[in-house]
DNA sequence: GTTCAAGATAGATGGTTGTCAATATGGACA
DNA sequence: TGTCCATATTGACAACCATCTATCTTGAAC
């Protein structure tokens, strides 16, 4: 499957708690210049300029520089995989209940 | 934010290969026996059986002994809490691009 | 060009994690 | 009771990661 690389970089990228909070800053802003993360969560700036490149660098996250300060928005490609993701699990957690695994049914019927 | 500590959990649960790959059969199969897991990853037993603690942990998957095998399947919880967040993200990435941060405006404004 | 501020990079370090071989546990069945 | 099989646990180790301090780069304005 194309892509399933990808949506663990995704993953592995807004699964640490201050890369979830820049992300979850920037749903709620839209667009929100680097500077402001620096004073949001508990880290220093060096740290938050590494977890903005790991999130750029998963395709989570991209950035415009505009004079001074680079401004930072959510990748609609990310967005849309991590929502598809979530739908293809809460799908697999409501179905009815019959295990198809192939060793296990064989020995059953065996 | 209640949760929010748990959907880092969730999410660093999900993001490596090898608990991405159990919890998408998971997803399409609806209830596999472990047995089945050493199978189709390149691993030993030993290392899939501590992806399963990982994941059940998380709160992920719930595994159901019957008889000698065990039966994995995916929580409706936490496959509903990663499909929120994907929403979310979407929703955050198709707003209009309007910059809200405080210290930005400040700066911009004087 | 100089200065100042925003952001990136480099290098070091302590903690976490994925993996394995070896062993333990626990149900099923003779 | 004892054996067999599925699964869990233990202990060890290499690789990775988040964080820091110090330093470099870059654009703006004087």
């Amino acid at each position: 499957m194309i892509g399933a690389v990808d949506d663990v970089k995704i993953l592995q990228a807004i699964g640490e708690p201050t890369r979830l909070g820049i992300v979850r800053q920037l749903a709620s802003g839209g667009e929100v210049c680097a500077c402001d993360f620096t004073a949001c969560c508990d880290v220093t700036q060096p740290t938050i300029s590494h977890h903005l490149k790991v999130l750029r660098e998963a395709g989570v996250i991209s950035g415009e520089r505009r004079g001074t300060w680079i401004y930072y928005r959510l990748e609609p490609r990310a967005a849309a995989r991590v929502a598809a993701l979530g739908h293809t699990l809460l799908a697999g957690a409501q179905r009815d209940p019959k295990p198809v695994g192939a060793k296990a049914t064989l020995k059953r019927a065996g």
